[in-house]
DNA sequence: CTCAGAATGAGTGTAGCG
DNA sequence: CGCTACACTCATTCTGAG
């Protein structure tokens, strides 16, 4: 079943290659240095493999533990030697893929049971849907186990894994190897290593090798095994050793002050850049997340992302609201220019009906970040009560709490002793939106005060996008990957750049028909077309819509934040998390398109 | 059912200071 | 350099009113 088109038939696979001792080596570099995240994975990885090899049965016993048939590793063992647990380990891996086809009912049960997975739970997952097919069996588990809230660490990686393009026997390969602990990059990173050992297989002097990827059915296993990609994740993984080598120090950094390649106000030191060659387009493409994300996520993002060095880049020097964000895009930094007229840059300019009640002692001139939340009436009430017992300026015990509510909730002052939070107009008139842009058509006033948090600040992203304008005179093609409101639309519009074939995929309705309306109401020129969902968007459908207007120039998207966000209480599990994971389907579609636009 | 209000801290980075 | 205090954060979940 499987396509393996990574793994070649040549069966005299040269174990002394450069390739192959970077693995040998990896497994150790990885867990003896790896400080961050996950140390206590890193123990146990290191555990691990520190207690095989004491003995050939122990070792044995430990891939059989691990779910090879007993006789594959023997001969593995004895084709690689006790000493290397990494090449062994590859053996076994390649062999089982091979073997997979064939592998019978009771065998694919201790699969899943490996896995974690209830017995009966399996047998009947396995029923429903054939043996043929693991990665229906394994979609029918999960949705098992989330019924039984049974595992949900392990389903989630598992899922987690599977959206990032790896197979499942891959991913749960890695889980059983790496222990349950194990980081999503060390998972990834393991994973990483067994895929090059396949594709080594392969013979390397061929000059066209993606093709591969067009001649099965990609989208249905989602294996990413093509030469390049193979060549991609190599990179990746030896940055990613350097980076743990040295430790904290490659560890990324925001930048003091966060201007990124420079903002308008403040022109940059730096206007050059050298991309990695990997990077450059076509397409270009612009990731976008919140920049203050837990440790070690934009290393990860950058990695993926052709290890391209992030552009942090604060939004109060654009507007008059802070919004700290990482930008990962391969767009030259040249020639950038701002969207004009300027929008406001303090509060008093942007609402000027505050600046008769704002006190002396509230010095803010920028707001916090736009939010997804406001204050509620109540909370005003409560201010507005502790201060008017004062005459003059009241006491600094009850500024200090006025003022602390007041940063915290983005409130203006709008009357004496009253503050208020900002309506939605104003919001979008901070984000660089045209007023009344998420108004009426159905859309509830916290639904509006939910799509504008989560939105691009439209002048921002403008001012980086500038640079298309020149080159791109006639209007480009947009893969707009989990548009929103379509902040990305508005900013290339606002340009003057012509939207000529626009492909919005959007998982909510209200947004759609935001940005649908908009799409109306500026009588555009060019085409749009909608999609729901990332992850319907296979090789398939994108090879369809590419062949009819001949390829993207940009693809861009800022994937969930609400796993990296700082206001999330209660499921900030970064980019492993259920939303924010889906920034491997920015990563998935965005090599897809690369592909697909290097073979026509 | 929708909608709005209220309660729910941790993680991270930074400025200041000895 | 380490320490401390402080500031800030594209949010989720529950509850009650209508």
């Amino acid at each position: 079943m499987d396509g393996d088109s990574f793994c070649g038939e040549d069966d005299n696979f040269d174990w002394g290659s450069e390739d192959e001792r970077e693995i040998e080596n990896y497994g150790l570099s990885s867990s003896s240095s790896l400080t961050v995240p996950g140390a206590e994975a890193t123990a146990s990885s290191a555990e691990a493999s520190s207690s095989v090899g004491s003995s050939g049965s122990k070792l044995i016993d430990h891939f059989v533990g691990m779910g090879f048939p007993e006789k594959m590793v023997a001969e593995a063992i004895q084709e690689n030697g006790e000493e290397n647990t990494d090449l062994i380990l590859e053996t076994l891996l390649k062999c089982s893929a091979r073997s997979s086809a064939s592998s019978s009912g009771s065998k694919l049960i201790d699969h899943f049971i490996g896995m974690g997975f209830d017995a009966e739970m399996v047998a009947k997952a396995i029923q429903e849907n054939g043996e043929g097919n693991t990665d229906t069996i394994l979609e029918t588990l999960l949705t098992y186990s989330a019924i039984a809230k049974s595992e949900p660490k392990q389903g989630n990686t598992l899922v987690f894994l599977s959206r990032m393009g790896y197979t499942v026997e891959e991913a749960s390969i890695a889980m059983e190897r790496c222990g349950p602990d194990a980081t999503i990059a060390e998972l990834t990173d393991f994973i990483c290593a067994a895929q090059m050992a396949k594709a080594a297989d392969a013979s390397f002097p061929e000059e066209k090798p993606k093709l591969k990827l067009f001649d099965d059915n990609y989208p249905k296993h989602k294996k990413r095994s093509y030469y390049e990609y193979d060549k991609w994740k190599k990179k990746q993984r030896l940055r990613l050793e350097k980076t743990m080598l040295q430790g904290d120090d490659e560890m990324i950094r925001l930048p003091n002050p966060m201007i990124g390649f420079g903002v308008p106000t403040d022109p940059a030191i730096v206007t050059r850049r050298t991309l990695p060659e990997a990077a450059i387009g076509p397409p270009y493409f612009y990731y976008e997340n919140v920049a203050l994300a837990p440790k070690g996520v934009w290393s990860t993002i950058s990695r993926f992302l052709y290890d391209v060095e992030p552009e942090f880049v604060d939004s109060k020097y654009f507007c008059a609201a802070a919004r700290k964000r990482g930008y990962v895009h391969n767009l030259p930094i040249q020639n950038r220019f701002p969207l004009l007229p300027l929008p406001p840059h303090t509060v008093h300019e942007a609402l000027p009906l505050t600046k008769k009640w704002w006190p002396s002692w509230d010095t803010r001139t920028k707001l916090n970040c736009l939010q997804t939340c406001i204050g509620s009436a109540k909370l005003t009430d409560r201010i507005r009560k502790a201060i008017e017992d004062y005459e003059g300026d009241p006491p600094l015990s009850v500024q200090k709490f006025v003022l602390d509510e007041c940063r915290k909730w983005n409130l203006v002052w709008v009357g004496r002793n009253k503050v208020a939070p900002l309506e939605p107009d104003e919001v979008e008139m901070l984000l660089g939106f045209p007023r009344n842009h998420t108004r009426g058509g159905g859309i509830s006033r916290t639904d509006r005060y939910k799509s504008l948090g989560n939105s691009f600040q439209v002048d921002t992203v403008a001012y980086h996008l500038s640079v298309l304008k020149d080159l791109f005179p006639g209007g480009i093609n947009l893969l707009s990957l989990f548009s929103g409101i379509g902040g990305a639309e508005v900013a290339l519009h606002r340009l003057g750049i012509r939207l000529k074939n626009v492909v919005s995929v959007e998982i909510s309705e209200v947004n759609r028909n935001i940005m649908r309306c908009w799409w109306e109401q500026t009588n555009q020129t060019g085409n749009l077309i909608d999609i729901v969902d990332v992850q319907q968007l296979n090789a398939d459908r994108l090879e369809q819509l590419m062949s009819s207007f001949g390829g993207f120039d940009l693809v861009i998207g800022g994937s969930p934040c609400n796993n990296l966000a700082g206001s999330n209480r209660h499921h900030r599990d970064g980019l492993e998390g259920k939303e924010s994971s889906l920034f491997f389907d920015f990563c998935r579609i965005l090599d897809l398109v690369k592909c697909i636009m290097t073979r026509n």
